[in-house]
DNA sequence: CAAACGTTGACGCCGCGTTGACGGCCGGGC
DNA sequence: GCCCGGCCGTCAACGCGGCGTCAACGTTTG
C-alpha cells in the first residue's frame, strides 16, 4: 500500500514511517501541509497519515484540498486535542478517520490497514464503441460527447448492441435480452425499437442492418 | 443512509436508534447477534452500530462473518473495554471504528457520519451539485444560497440522490436507502416525497423523472 | 393540544411499448 | 422480364402503466 505520512515532528514522522514500512508499505514523509499537497498532486496514495498541527497550511485545509478534489486517498487524521468536539470537528472535515496524541503505534498501524482493507468497490464497465458511450450505471447514454435521453427498451436494445461489441444480433437474440420471457417473436417491436433509437443516436448511422442476420453496431 | 443498530440492552439501543433517526438516517435495530446476522443478509445497510458483548452469536463473530461475506458495511464496534489492546483487536478482526463506551451520543453519530461517507471514497462532507447544497452535519439544505427547510424524509430523500453524483436512482434504492424495513414498496411515499421536495427545492427544476428507471438530480 | 409529517386512496394525464397497415427493396421462380 | 413473397423501415393509432397531484386520515412531535 502506498502511504504519505505527513508530520511535522522530525523524530515521530519517522518512527511512524519506519513502523509502517516494517508492515510492508511504501511510506513517503512530508514535514508541512504545503508539501503535503505537492506530493498529493504528482503520487496516487492510498492512505495519508494527517497531523492536524501542521506549520505552512493546517492539516484541515489540507484535508479540505482533498475533499475538494475528490481524491482516491484516505485520510487519517492526528490530533493533540483529545475531546470530542475537535474530533466531532475533525471527522466533519473529511477525514476518514481519528486518532487522538498520544497513541500507540498499532493501534495507529490497525487503523491503517483498516483504511486500505476494503477495495474500492469497482466500477461498472463502461461500454465504448464508435462514438456511443453508454454508462450502465448511471443509466447515461452520450454520442460524441452529446447526451442522449433513452427510454428503457432503447437503453437494453442498445446495451446488447454494445455488449456484442460489434458483431450482428439477431432480432430473437435481442427480443431474448432485452425484453421478458412471454415477448412475442411474431411482432416487430424489435423493429421500432431500432427506428427510434437510429433516430435519437443522429448521423452518422451507428446501427447497421445485416440483411437475414440482424443488427450491428459500428 | 441505512444504519442496523445491534445492541441487546433495550434503553440505550432505542436511544441510539431515534437519536440517528432524527439526523434523518433509516435505522432498524436488533438485540442480538444472531438476529443482526439475518438483517444483513435481507438488507442493504451502510453503517452497521455493533455492540461487542452480545448474546447468542458475539460481536466479534458478527464482525468476523461480515468480512468473510466480503459486506460493503461499515462496522463501528462499541465496547466497554477501553484499552488499546482491545481496540487493536477489535479493528483486526474488520470493524472500520471502534468507540469505547461511555460515549457522547455526538461522537457516535459524527463517527457514523464519517463511516457512511467512506462508503463512497473521499465523498466531501458537504454534498453540493446544480445549485443544491447539503450538509450532513448541520443537517441544512440551501438552493442557490437560500436556506430550505426540509423534513427528514426529504432531506434523507435528497441526500441519496446527491450522493448518486447524477446517476439515476430507483425507488427502490430509495426505499432501500431512505426507509427502514417496516416500509411498503407498494405504495407512492417515494413519489409524494419527491413532489414535496420539488415544490421546496422550487424553480428550475432539478429532480428529474427517468421514466421507468428512478429519479436523477439536475 | 396543535401543528407538522408520513402515508394512503383516488384520479387524470402523458408517454412508452405495441400493433396493424403500407410501401420500398431485393432475390427467386416461372 | 415480370410477378410474387419475404424482409425491413416508417407512419399512425391504441391501450396501459407509470407518474404527478389533490384531499384526507393517522401518527408523531414539540
Amino acid at each position: 500500500m502506498r502511504i504519505l505520512v505527513v508530520e511535522d515532528e522530525p523524530l515521530l514522522a519517522e518512527t511512524v514511517a519506519q513502523g509502517l514500512r516494517r508492515d510492508a508499505h511504501a511510506v513517503d514523509v512530508v514535514h508541512d501541509g504545503g508539501a503535503a499537497l505537492e506530493r498529493l498532486d504528482v503520487n496516487d496514495y492510498d492512505v495519508v497519515v494527517l497531523d492536524r498541527d501542521l506549520p505552512v497550511v493546517h492539516g484541515d485545509d489540507v484535508c479540505r484540498e482533498l475533499a475538494r478534489r475528490e481524491s482516491a486517498a484516505r485520510v487519517l487524521m492526528l490530533t493533540a486535542a483529545a475531546d470530542v468536539d475537535d474530533r466531532v470537528a475533525g471527522l466533519a472535515l473529511g477525514a476518514d478517520d481519528y486518532l487522538p496524541k498520544p497513541f500507540a503505534f498499532r493501534e495507529l498501524a490497525a487503523r491503517v490497514a483498516a483504511l486500505g482493507r476494503r477495495a474500492r468497490p469497482a466500477a461498472p464497465p463502461v461500454l465504448e464503441r464508435s462514438g456511443i458511450r453508454l454508462d450502465p450505471h448511471r443509466r447515461e447514454v452520450y454520442r460524441d460527447g452529446r447526451y442522449v435521453p433513452l427510454s428503457r427498451k432503447e437503453f437494453a436494445v442498445l446495451a446488447e448492441l454494445l455488449r456484442a461489441a460489434g458483431a450482428a444480433v439477431s432480432a430473437e437474440q435481442l427480443l431474448e435480452k432485452a425484453w421478458d420471457e412471454n415477448a412475442d417473436p411474431f411482432t416487430h417491436t424489435v423493429r421500432m425499437t431500432i427506428l427510434k433509437l437510429r433516430r435519437k443516436l443522429g448521423d452518422p448511422p451507428v446501427v447497421h442492418t445485416e440483411p437475414g442476420v440482424g443488427y450491428r453496431l459500428a
